[in-house]
DNA sequence: TCAGTACGAAACAGTACTGTAGCGAAAAGA
DNA sequence: TCTTTTCGCTACAGTACTGTTTCGTACTGA
């Protein structure tokens, strides 16, 4: 609409502002108020840019979401349990990262709460989960899983007892469990 | 301290009501005026026995936390495998509930939020783990698993794919899937 | 029966947040 | 340069919730 610098500027500002609040405070730290005071930007150039506080809030999780997507690059020449390997404790990592540590429930508790916020999530887990089937796909045409897998089940044995761990148990990631995850789910009796 | 009836009773209700918001509106859901007008105890009567809102909260949590433990009796004369699959079944079917559903999050957020809920955490998710490790370690001595497993973490196999599905994806969590990840934990070439 | 106690109702100050409005100043763009 | 747009600032009404207090009523238990 307006590409006055002004405007984006204080624009990108609110974003950022209001998704560091939404990580650090959670959903109920994210006020008009609270901005306003991180971000120096005055109370009615957020309400001329966001029509009411519910959409900065909607802002600030479409600007920290899809940081939750951990990049796992094409694989050189690794093996194919090699790249899984990578790619869970890539995801272990992330969920282990301070932010995300206090972000993901109360986001989760957002997007229940929020059916606007259903669509996005959906697109973010799918994009999430295709990359990792499609590894898993490489390694089945590599042998490692028995024949007529259920990649989609095989993607929820993996990063499953992550999430698990990390939300309801509270244990440590460790890149030990990683591999053993990814083991558990190879068919065995295949050396390194 | 007392055992007047009527303290009791007035105390009791608002237990009640206070978990009800919680399981319908989430932690923000459970204000002190919410409770007077779904219970009908007066605002004073609330401030008597509770010190703080959050103490009614607190109350709230407590009185619902222990219906997590899904109660899986000790088997019958049925196969370790089956017992695994009732098991996981019911923590399936306890997740699936409607009022779970828009709880667990909510109560994901708040113990994360209330370091005072942390220790009470710890011990369901405690009881809930050691029934279910007992249980694989039945399935151990009958050879369904190979030696040296790590029953800890093949307790998380079996239900950390069932919270990610119920939390994150939103997927559904059908019998089948019960069984499949009881059979892809226990040792491959096993008839029923 | 009767004293003690818990009760419901209502009013209160204090705090925090939302959303609106009007203002002069500063920056952008022609 | 000059007009337009956006800005920050401040004040405002409205809402919601917390926690306190008072008062008359109804229940409890001896």
């Amino acid at each position: 609409m307006s590409s006055d610098p002004r405007a984006l500027r204080s624009r990108a500002a609110v974003v950022r502002g209001a998704a560091e609040l939404l990580l650090a405070d959670g959903p109920g730290g994210v006020t008009v108020d609270a901005v306003v005071q991180r971000t120096g930007v005055a109370r009615s150039t957020i309400y001329r840019h966001f029509p009411t506080s519910t959409d900065v809030l909607r802002a600030a999780v479409d600007a920290v979401l899809p940081e939750v997507a951990p990049g796992g690059p094409a694989a050189a020449g690794e093996s194919p349990r090699d790249v899984l390997v990578r790619r869970v404790t890539a995801t272990a990592e992330q969920l282990a990262t301070g932010a995300w540590v206090r972000a993901l429930p109360a986001l989760l508790e957002l997007v229940a709460r929020e059916p606007a916020l259903e669509a996005h999530r959906a697109e973010i887990v799918a994009r999430h989960r295709t990359d990792l089937v499609e590894h898993l796909s490489a390694a089945a045409d590599a042998g490692l899983l028995p024949v007529g897998t259920d990649l989609g089940l095989t993607a929820d044995r993996l990063v499953g007892p992550l999430f698990y761990r990390r939300l309801i148990t509270g244990e440590p990631l460790t890149p030990e469990l990683c591999e053993q995850l990814v083991d558990s789910v190879l068919t065995p009796g295949d050396p390194r």
